[in-house]
DNA sequence: ATTATTTACGTTAACGATAAAGTAAATAAT
DNA sequence: ATTATTTACTTTATCGTTAACGTAAATAAT
């Protein structure tokens, strides 16, 4: 079967590619008789035109780059949906390159995507990326980049982050409203930004009510493997926590499984906060009180504005951060 | 800054730009020491081909496409994950579209893609989807297309599928094992073949034991808004079921809602199975037996089979159907 | 010693589109 | 009536790469 091209629908109509192209795109310098006559037999013939020819040629691609850490995520996974919808509306692109944490396999993928293939970049980082140039690359390139969730505070680039400190603020809060005496945090990391801010949020409700943290009070879960031992170990212990926050949703999982193992009952034993978007929270075993992300927002925000700049027409680029604040949502492993 | 191309590299190496070409893909024309020159120089400008005019000379654009209805859902997530596993591992990209369950949408899609962008998909389809037409328009592009999960049987093309009968199948006879005396199961879709499946599972173990089954036992949630009063009128009906099978996971969670809601105990008074990859079933209030079906391995072996298809080497379309069996995790949602 | 083959490149054209610049005819301005 | 402008196109060049074909020199074959 023929290959449908401008240069097949000109020959036909006895008019110049030129013509056929701006025609199809609805160009003031073609008579609406012409464009009629392109638009009907571009129709009839099923012409779509061809994507790199177009992009080599305009150095667009009309292709946006999602690059983060994990999909199997209900906040990340709703940031992709937040992404797409709004890529899809102004008819853009979206690829999807996942991290699985790793520092070096996130720096490949720039390298990977940077010449040509995508207009921009929306990313959030892997808990081990501390090294900012293969994101300084991208700009070097002209691709203009903007952070969500996980952020990288020192490069002056727009993010687009929820109220991390003050989510985990008023999660601590509620746990002391809720008579906990002893409040331990579960983190994946101390690198990360919304980890950072998260912790301090936490230390800065406990020393607002005068209470004092113990270094090990802050649980370091970086390593998978050993996450759940070290969860284990801190419940067991005989100066064991009354409260627990978990900075992130996957750290939930563990907690009610150490809790099973070592019949800690939940809420009174124990009480929990998770940073999660995961719908099942509702029916947990008790249900779990959350910090509840914008994730769906998160994305539709980080995307406008990726797409805002890519827009000729507004150049301007923020470089600010946008904050949309997370909910928190009580239920009954806090109390009732 | 100059923008660096390949005849920039010719230029200072006082070669042609083909011969820099054909040494940087390593190609036996050209000597050893000529190869080494341009790649180090090519190294050293931190030259990165053009992608577009690559690919529109070659036809090929190393992408592939993931139409799928839903992103936030732990099943599809994990087998994107698969996809993306290989894809990477073969130097292939990875779009993802979105159908939510919307056929035009998805038609759409396809039709957006389908020249010159991608050199293959893998599709699920919607649960509206019955026309192939819009499918069968991407093989007349030559774009190879391999289905997952929601295959349309009608077509012969490639599809990555679980047991779905048969895990159905053991899925009723575990909950009829369990003392279950009516059992009703509840779908979103009469129109997919997996639900048609997994329907004609359950009723072929029934009529196993004997057991005939009324029509309304077989609740068909295909509207988002009125599943939840559906099944809640299911449960207090005064012939309501004493054991129920979700065949996709997004229908556990009104179901537990309502036997909260209803004060009906799970497993006493319902035991509850449902297809299901949410991590979160251990830890549900009871935990939840589950139908778990090997999502990663789907997506490994569907886009294993798409990116093998696409390699000139092995060009042998295989159009049969590829079947990784499901798993049946017990827990407690069916008795002890 | 002559012809055939191989080696290591180069030249030209093309992938399919669009940008930039050109042009004949029609219309408007003076 | 002459010049300026607008309309509706066309011509040419180019995006960056690679396929197809060409070729001079070196090597091998007869």
């Amino acid at each position: 079967m023929e290959n449908i091209t401008i240069k097949v629908l000109a020959s036909r109509l006895n008019l110049s590619a030129t013509t056929i192209s701006k025609a199809l795109q609805d160009s003031h310098e073609i008579s609406e008789p012409t464009k009629q006559r392109v638009r009907e037999l571009a129709a009839a013939l099923n012409y779509t035109p061809n994507t790199y020819a177009r992009s080599l040629r305009t150095r667009k691609s009309e292709t946006i780059a999602v690059v983060l850490p994990e999909i199997a995520d209900h906040f990340f996974a709703l940031v992709i949906n937040g992404i797409e919808a709004v890529a899809r509306e102004k008819g853009y692109h979206v690829l999807i390159y996942l991290t699985h944490e790793d520092y070096h396999r996130e720096k490949e993928i720039l390298e990977y995507i940077k010449k040509g293939r995508i207009d921009g970049l929306l990313i959030s980082v892997t808990k081990n990326s501390t090294a900012t140039e293969h994101i300084a690359v991208m700009e070097q390139e002209n691709i203009p980049v903007i952070f969500f969730d996980r952020v990288m505070e020192q490069m002056q680039l727009p993010k687009v982050v929820t109220n991390d400190f003050e989510s985990c603020y008023l999660a601590t809060q509620h746990l002391l409203d809720c008579g906990c005496k002893k409040i331990n945090v579960c983190t994946i990391s101390t690198n990360l930004e919304i980890s950072k801010q998260r912790i301090l949020g936490y230390q800065k409700a406990m020393s607002d009510h005068n209470i004092s943290i113990e270094k090990n009070q802050v649980l370091i879960c970086d390593d998978d493997a050993q996450c759940y031992a070290k969860l284990y170990n801190s419940l067991q212990a005989t100066n064991r926590p009354d409260g627990i926050i978990a900075i992130v949703d996957k750290l939930t999982l563990p907690i009610y499984l150490a809790c099973e193992q070592l019949n800690l009952k939940i809420p009174e034993d124990l009480k929990v906060i998770s940073f999660s978007n995961n719908p099942t929270a509702g029916i947990l075993n008790p249900s779990l009180t959350t910090v509840s992300q914008p994730a769906f927002l998160i994305g539709q925000t980080a995307a406008t504005l990726l797409l805002n700049s890519l827009d000729p027409k507004n150049n301007k680029v923020q470089q600010d951060i946008t904050v949309i604040p997370s909910e928190l949502i009580i239920r009954n492993s806090t109390g009732y």
